[in-house]
DNA sequence: TTGAAAGCGGTACCAG
DNA sequence: CTGGTACCGCTTTCAA
């Protein structure tokens, strides 16, 4: 069925064992039983194979190229060993790469088979959906899809025994490790005005990815902007108007839209004396590095007479001129999260519903 | 089996249903048989059931949160819809990444699931014993990971209808895509020699990652200044001592070890001028960022005293002043090998064995 | 229109 | 020490 163009009639002894082998063909092959395959194969312990037929065994697995079937063995076990890492969507940077392979080789190291399961496109329920069909033991969350109580139950009813999220909100029912993006931008904002800058202005990407941390950081920055006006307190009184520009009081923070490409930078940049900014905050290093490269050819001495703060410490930031200043987001090792995943699998109780913070903190560089 | 610690006696309607809900459970809950479960919830066409059925069987299967369970059905169907992408181990370019996501969105279209299996620190033969047992019915091999023949054979064994390479070499039995790393050091040292550059540097990674294509792309270089040397003749004669270092005759080619900080870059960089060297590639534009830095820093003009090219045109390369010139590898679009995938998953003796080669060309800026 | 039952590949009990 | 066998959850004939 599956070879189409063959010499009809080649009498081959071993190279046509078309259709995959199974436990069944080995025990043919090695004249045993199929219960005696999967002993010898799986090292059981609780029985004790001569070792003549242990060879048999294996050698007979070894012509056929005999691999086990993993479906089969999960569906009597009852459970797997997957854990499920939802693939990450939008170019993400180095650091959160070297993260994701941390991560891995210690969920390995535990005898977890990792699987990165791409759900581009697909709503948080039908991803969960999707997920719960392959019967992870544990889902750890990182990227941007929002998962919601129900599709966290949805994946606690199909046997995942741990659901651990990493995003800007807690989710009932999961394990949330908070990246509080609003903390990102309120680091940088903060940084700015200790330095003097009274209009900020922050970049907000026109692409969509960036789309869930780009309002986060912005409305962080917006509140630290808020309480340097009236110091510490923690805000009596009539509540104020939720930020309309803050061209009124204190330092004011104003958004600003712009495209990841050198054109959109330019347009900023040369539209840049007229917003009257003394301080900006790029939603990241790689945003900050292209409208920094256009301010700089438009003229504007930094940080002179406009500060820049990227985030999330890429490499870049280090190789520009000046060195851009950043928010560095300290993010767990991957041992320390695949040492979580474990303790989660082994005491779901333990660890559901609770939450930790990973910090944010500002990198004084040359750009500020 | 898998609820142990319960309250043995309570009669709970509903909100217990502890163990993972079957087809059986939803059979039950509607009052019809598993045979009527699966054809409503497939909206099988062969056969016709009455509306009112289906009501209750969907809502049943909704009520108790019922997912199907991918192993068993795949155990029963004999074939699955998995492409197996084994996982990037190292960082990898914004490039790079961008053409694993297209990849994933356009298999997905397809009706594939795509499932990134991580390998790192397995072996070729382990590795490909691994995957097998997830009987993909393709893989799509990019990153480090070698396959040997044998290897593809496993998996092919394993019910692979189509298995792609994508790498330096070809391998026996796959459809191959070969991104000759070697032509990228070719194109770099070749645009570096008409741009006239005789003594060349060709960075090579102190780190492990980037290995394998480091080699490659060295020996590229190689090739290109040998063939500078003696122009286009195919080497007649007793062969060429190979590559002494080539203080001799024609262009010479010498390697430089340089690892990926600010650091090494500047120990090479203070060293410079001893080395006699008047262009240099810089095994990938991340590499080359970070000597050309090193290189202003430490007085020398570019491209005036030393040309410095790149390679995989990042971001990166046009945000730095001079510009970075780099080779571009064309890779192919994710539709264009999703489709691939699935024309030898159609049709596994027409692409076995095929190979195709991408391109790369150089591009010029200004550091060269 | 629906139900009964076989069987996909492996594992683990129990009997010999 | 080894073989027979009953499952795991699902699809799909075949009968009713």
């Amino acid at each position: 069925m599956s070879q189409s163009s063959k010499p009809p009639e080649r009498s081959t002894p071993v190279p046509t064992p078309r259709s995959v082998p199974t436990s069944a063909d080995v025990a043919r092959l090695a004249g045993v039983s199929r219960a005696t395959v999967s002993y010898v194969l799986n090292n059981a312990a609780a029985v004790r194979i001569s070792e003549p037929t242990r060879r048999k065994v294996r050698q007979a697995a070894e012509e056929l190229g005999y691999v086990p079937h993993a479906a089969a063995r999960s569906l009597r076990a009852g459970h797997t060993r997957i854990v499920l890492l939802p693939a990450p969507e939008d170019p993400v940077g180095p650091r959160h790469s070297a993260f994701l392979n941390e991560l891995q080789q210690a969920l390995r190291r535990l005898d977890y088979t990792v699987v990165q399961y791409g759900s581009l496109g697909l709503s948080g329920g039908a991803a969960a959906r999707a997920w719960a069909e392959l019967r992870p033991v544990a889902v750890v969350c990182l990227g941007r899809i929002a998962l919601s109580a129900h599709d966290v139950d949805t994946l606690k009813r199909a046997g995942a025994r741990a659901v651990i999220t990493m995003g800007p909100a807690r989710v009932t029912g999961a394990h949330a490790l908070i990246t509080d993006q609003a903390e990102v931008g309120a680091r940088a904002a903060a940084h700015l005005l200790e330095r003097g800058c009274r209009r900020i202005g922050v970049v907000v990407p026109a692409e969509e990815g960036p789309a869930l941390f780009a309002g986060a950081r912005l409305e962080g920055a917006r509140a630290a902007a808020r309480g340097a006006a009236r110091p510490a307190v923690p805000a009596p009184g009539p509540p104020v108007r939720p930020c309309a520009g803050g061209a009124d009081s204190g330092p004011g923070v104003v958004p600003l839209a712009m495209a990841s490409t050198e054109e959109s930078a330019g347009e900023l940049a040369g539209r840049w004396r007229s917003l009257g900014l003394d301080g900006v905050f790029a939603y990241d290093d790689e945003y900050a590095a292209l409208l920094m490269r256009a301010l700089l050819d438009a003229g504007l001495r930094i940080p002179e007479d406009v500060a820049v703060i990227g985030a999330d410490d890429l490499l870049l930031g280090r190789l520009l001129r000046p060195r851009l200043s950043t928010v560095r987001i300290e993010m767990p090792t991957g041992e320390q999260l695949a040492e979580l995943v474990d303790r989660a699998v082994r005491e779901p109780a333990g660890t559901a519903d609770r939450h930790g913070r990973v910090a944010a903190t500002a990198v004084h560089r040359d750009s500020t």
